[in-house]
DNA sequence: TTGTAATTTATAATAATTCTAAACTTTATG
DNA sequence: CATAAAGTTTAGAATTATTATAAATTACAA
């Protein structure tokens, strides 16, 4: 449970109290070998389903949007009927495969951030995202 | 009304019935000297108000979409409770102005589109996007 | 001209998200 | 330790964009 005082200080930093819920928010989301992308919904369900506890949907929505605030979570570019978050926050872009509206990670490696060469005046670049559709290639059909 | 059958050819080509209401909706997007960013609601509003034609919004949902399956128009990958659509199909950038939330065009002299050095396996790239999140600096606040 | 397929339409249904206001918790302070 | 103020959670209602439905209308090929 050093996790568990690592969250606690974590919110305190940022000046959210940490609650019993905020916590099981952070182990579903930060607890975790690798970052992932989710809906509102996804979360929501994990909790209730893998961490057995019942929050309820509003603490979801209010606790994730805390967490955009407070640059925990990234919410995703991409357009939808629902918003996607991701727990990677660091720079890094996205392939969305428009067959099965699947999400992919990809690091600097794949896609080089591009450079932006003129900004607009008085205003601070907060990020720079790189989205890639791809679909399945159907060059031979008519 | 030379620009009338134009758009009639245009619609026939892809296999789409001119009909009144189409054909409206093209004037309202492509008789225009800039390309433009809209939402269903705003080119509802315009139509209504500024052409004065009476279209349900059903059918401006329709068209819409069929619009964009025939590569007529774009939607913009932006997160947004409403859907973003841009008259401008050619390959091109954005800026969002997170204070006002504007989205600004912004072309390849000023953003480069970047390289994609390894692509998914059997897909095909449909699109590469550059979305640039600007903000009023702030850096002399506590 | 006429039948069929496409299109339009009003309206209902759906679903994500936000709002509200009351109950409950956390925490700073006396 | 008691307590009050501020922050948080909650259920449920409200909002809003979008999609579905099914009947009426229109386009167009034969």
């Amino acid at each position: 449970m050093s996790k568990n005082n690592d969250f606690i200080e974590k919110l305190r930093s940022s000046g959210l109290r940490p609650t019993k819920q905020r916590l099981k928010i952070c182990e579903a989301l930060f607890d975790r070998d690798h970052t992932f992308h989710f809906t509102i919904n996804d979360l929501a369900k994990n909790i209730s389903e893998e961490l057995k506890e019942r929050i309820s949907l509003a603490t979801v929505y209010n606790t994730v949007h805390a967490f955009k605030t407070k640059g925990y979570l990234k919410e995703i570019s991409i357009n939808s009927d629902k918003s996607y978050f991701d727990t990677n926050t660091t720079n890094h872009h996205h392939f969305f495969d428009e067959d099965t509206n699947e999400l992919i990670d990809c690091n600097e490696e794949v896609i080089e951030t591009p450079k932006i060469k003129k900004n607009i005046l008085g205003k601070k670049i907060n990020s720079v995202e790189v989205l890639v559709k791809v679909a399945t290639d159907n060059q031979n059909q008519k």
